[in-house]
RNA sequence: GGAGACGUCGCAUAGUUCGGCCUAGUGCACCACCCUGCUAAGGUGGAGAACCCUCACGGGUUCCGAGGGUUCAAAUCCCUCCGUCUCCGCCA
């Protein structure tokens, strides 16, 4: 939810965010309109509700032979009462849903535009080169015996795939360095539900105009999360937080599911694209102020992350309109992926600055003692589609992987994936 | 799945029988000040959230798990839902 604040005092801020967005302006006005009439409504039912409650007391301190007579009124009073509540509900619900169409105001040097006009931040690191024809992650998983595919298929259908001995140890090994970075950056680990109730999964603003995106149970009206974010934002909904002592920052592991509605025939060869995957979150709730300084703090743990898996990648700041609705910046880091000769997202990383928070009702207390919607950030540390780009970049010409050096701790001090010949 | 109990302003509780004196009392914890060598104890006062009006001082409205209903008037009566606990059954 936007701040209504910032749709009475400026306006055009919004309009220039919504047109960045490529999404109307008249939408802007006609809040301003919603909420000149909410404030109106209200106002005049709260004046008839003082007049009843002095009223009540009257009537109910009145001598027997005045109480009839007053009754009559009291009647009177109670239907207009009934009937101005009405209508401030109503200007109440309309305001709600005009300024809830109304995505995030962007951040000042956000690029305009839709999905290809993203700008760049920066390259790091040399593109693998090979004296061999390369061989994408699905060949090398079978060579490995690392992804199963076919099996995949045959128990669940398309998209869906098993992890199996080095590959499923590969998985383990790096969410493990991810959740052990994480803890050295002081987050709290949390293991997250992966199905939620509707309030959270709207409050989170999924269900918005990606809301076939997600899986659903009606039996049980519960949703199944595409990522640990929704959990993550609503562990502290309704509550009010104390940042006295500086962010609060959580790592959220989980199953991420997604239906991949809108994506038939996109990514149909192997793991990049999948209805099943695991995935470290990260996730912060500061201050308002603090909440592009934290956002760059998580983008550097990433690019941490992806430094210590020895992956090329570059960084890109997403155009306004590829934005979700509650963010108002996002980062995404995207490796260079060989066999395919280009650069595919690794991890996202979004400030939602208090536009989530308030919809989810998280706030702090100010200095004052006067209590302020905090910010939310959230940004991947590792997923499953990591394997990809880690797999094809380490090739080696016999199909074996060598192993990047941060992660052979956590796999027994392994260095070569060897490939079954 | 069956039966029962419960849900009150941080925590604990009173109030619900029989609607109006509840503008929700009390204890603990909390904050400020006072008092007393220090600490503890004691004293005085303060202190919830959301929204609306106001430059401000201040005022008003709503909130007793959530939502409806009855009524001039609901924490209190009725309905639906959510959650917690206890017992029983079933299953890991």
């Amino acid at each position: 939810m936007i701040d209504p604040q910032i749709l009475r005092d400026n306006p055009d801020a919004v309009k220039r965010s919504q047109i960045a967005r490529g999404s109307s302006t008249d939408i802007v006005d006609e809040a301003i309109a919603a909420d000149a009439g909410r404030r109106a409504s209200i106002g005049e039912f709260e004046n008839l509700r003082a007049e009843q409650n002095l009223f009540g007391k009257t009537v109910a301190s009145a001598a027997k032979e005045q109480k009839s007579a007053l009754l009559a009124e009291a009647q009177d009073l109670a239907a207009r009462v009934k009937a101005a509540q009405q209508q401030a509900q109503d200007a109440e619900s309309e305001f709600a849903r005009i300024a809830g169409s109304i995505a995030n105001v962007i951040i000042e040097g956000v690029p305009a535009g839709g999905e290809d006009d993203w700008s760049l931040v920066r390259e790091v690191g040399e593109k693998a080169q090979f004296d061999f024809e390369p061989r994408d992650h699905v060949e090398i998983g079978e060579l490995l015996g690392a992804i199963d595919i076919a099996r995949g298929v045959k128990v669940s259908g398309s998209r869906f795939y098993f992890l199996k001995g080095v590959g499923a140890r590969l998985e383990i090994a790096l969410m493990n360095l991810a959740l052990d970075r994480a803890l050295q950056a002081n987050f709290t680990p949390l293991i997250t539900p992966t199905l939620v109730r509707p309030e959270i999964m709207s409050g989170t603003g999924f269900l918005g105009e990606h809301a076939d995106e997600i899986y659903y149970l009606p039996a049980d009206e519960l949703y199944l999360t595409g990522t640990s974010e929704v959990a993550l934002a609503g562990f502290h909904s309704d509550e009010i937080l104390d940042l006295s002592e500086g962010p609060l920052r959580y790592a959220g592991w989980s199953t991420c599911y997604r239906r991949e509605a809108g994506s038939a025939g996109k990514d149909n060869r192997g793991i990049l694209r999948v209805h099943q995957f695991n995935k470290l979150e990260m996730f912060s709730y500061v201050q308002p102020e603090d909440a592009e300084a934290e956002h760059l703090r998580l983008l550097a743990w990433q690019e941490s992350m992806l430094q210590a898996c020895e992956l090329s990648y570059r960084v890109i700041d997403v155009a306004a309109g590829d934005l979700g609705s509650s963010a108002a910046r996002k980062y995404d880091i995207e490796a260079w992926v060989p066999t395919q000769g280009t650069y595919r997202e690794l991890t996202s990383t979004s400030n939602c600055s208090s536009y989530q928070a308030r919809r989810l009702e998280i706030r702090y207390r100010t200095e004052s003692g006067k209590t302020a919607p905090v910010a939310t950030l959230n940004g991947t540390l590792a997923t499953t589609r990591w394997l990809v780009a880690i797999l094809e970049t380490h090739q080696l010409a016999d199909g074996s992987v060598k192993v990047p050096v941060a992660l052979r701790p956590y796999l027994g001090g392994l260095e070569v994936l060897e490939a079954k010949t």
